[in-house]
DNA sequence: TCTGGGGTCCTAGGACCC
DNA sequence: TCTGGGGTCCTAGGACCC
């Protein structure tokens, strides 16, 4: 939960909140590496091994999706749609790099471009949470007015454009979830401001599943009372919106009026690492399953020692077909950092779907705690801890307090 | 959408403590 | 002794986001 950032029952309307959404970036990190996709139906991709279905876009260009490729769509599935496909086809000597534009996933390159397109960002606000590689949050209050608000946006998109060579696309409004529908009201490249006296006007026509945590099963649930639009859930009864779905209700009703009381911050610690991967087909191999675990824990418990973090809780998750998601977890008496216990409590989980088919295996580690020396490492986690276990809610951020780890 | 991978938050029931 | 109330931790599952 977020502080309040006005007194609650004021008008809201004078902070500027910008969000900043890159468009297709994994695609946009190719292109500036590889100018010659520029234009060209680009598929950005993970897992994808030829001769099998695994693997799924991560990221596909608009002119992919033109030719119907989807994000979270099968590799298989997007590059046949894609003419160079149909053409490569033909030639067996083809790779598929070289078939399709499919190109697979290269974090560290896109990091080292999120990198640029965020120092420019720092610029631009005294504070900017990070949400994902490609999206971000800005307070831009102190640093403009709703008169020239719209200049100093195309002045950093050019800045983004001109100095790291992607495109992003903008919104602003007077709250943070109101800002995340407007930059995704008009993208690629869009600019979407949303004054304080429009929001309303604004969200009323959309559909509910524009608002920020609405999402498909949520929204089928409202389709079924005849609520279709951003409107038609601000006109709702919020005390019935709680009872269908508690407290997700009340902030589903916020968010569809433009309503949001969180203030922008910079991003807290992880609360967890995991690891998880799909087996190329079903398999019921005892040694198939357990090699896996083995590799998904070693991999799990390298992440967190590679940040110092110790953890208390390590857990498995079992996905069996069709798509029967379980998971199991034990806590230890304390927080430890051991690899080989990963991998026997997980093994240990495990044992009790032995014998089963299972489509995807996964590895996790929670209830971490993090060294004095992982704090001064880590800047990009930032040095507030009041949101994982301050019981003062009133506490302010920006402090290193760590009392509770030592 | 027959579904990859890495996360967050919320809920609900049970164990356990005082 | 068969029974109140409050609080915390743990586990499992679900929805959502990128």
């Amino acid at each position: 939960m977020g502080r309040l950032s006005r007194l609650p029952g004021t008008e809201g309307g004078e902070d500027l909140i910008c969000h900043v959404d890159m468009d297709c970036f994994y695609a946009a990190c190719e292109r500036l590496r590889e100018p010659a996709l520029r234009g060209q139906p680009v598929v950005v991709g993970m897992g994808y091994e030829p001769g099998n279905d695994i693997g799924a876009v991560a990221t596909a260009s608009y002119e992919a999706r033109e030719y119907g490729v989807e994000s979270a769509q099968a590799i298989s599935e997007a590059l046949k749609q894609l003419p160079r496909k149909r053409e490569a086809a033909k030639d067996a000597e083809l790779s598929v790099s070289e078939a399709g534009f499919y190109r697979p996933v290269d974090m560290p390159f896109y990091e080292s471009v999120a990198t640029e397109v965020k120092e420019i960002l720092e610029t631009k606000a005294a504070v900017v949470r990070e949400v994902s590689i490609d999206e971000a949050y800005l307070d831009i209050t102190d640093r403009t007015g709703w008169e020239e608000v719209e200049e100093f946006c195309r002045a950093l998109k050019d800045e983004i454009a001109t100095a790291v060579g992607v495109t992003a696309s903008i919104g602003v409004a007077p709250t943070m979830s109101a800002s995340k529908v407007a930059s995704d009201h008009d993208k690629p490249d869009g600019l979407v401001i949303v004054r304080p006296g429009n929001v309303a006007e604004f969200f009323a026509p959309l559909d509910v599943e524009a608002v920020h945590g609405i999402g498909p099963v949520t929204a089928e649930q409202l389709r079924q009372e005849g609520i279709e639009t951003a409107g038609d859930v601000a006109q709702a009864d919020p005390v019935t919106l709680e009872s269908w779905f508690g407290e997700r209700g009340r902030r589903i009703y916020r968010f569809s009026r433009g309503e949001d009381d969180r203030s922008v911050e910079p991003r807290g610690k992880p609360k967890s690492f995991s690891r998880e991967s799909a087996f190329a087909q079903a398999t019921a191999d005892i040694n198939k399953q357990q090699e896996r675990i083995q590799t998904l824990a070693t991999a799990v418990a390298g992440r967190a020692s590679g940040r110092d973090v110790l953890y208390q809780t390590i857990s498995v998750k079992v996905v069996t077909p069709p798509f029967n998601v379980q998971t199991r977890a034990q806590s230890l008496p304390g927080p430890v950092a051991d690899a080989e216990l990963v991998e026997r409590v997980a093994k240990d989980l495990f044992e009790e779907f032995e014998g089963e088919r299972v489509r995807k295996l996964g590895v996790r580690v929670a209830n971490l705690s993090f060294t004095e020396e992982t704090q001064s490492q880590l800047g990009e986690w930032e040095e507030k801890t009041d949101s994982d276990s301050s019981p003062d809610p009133n506490r302010r951020s920006g402090q290193h307090s760590l009392t509770e780890y030592e």
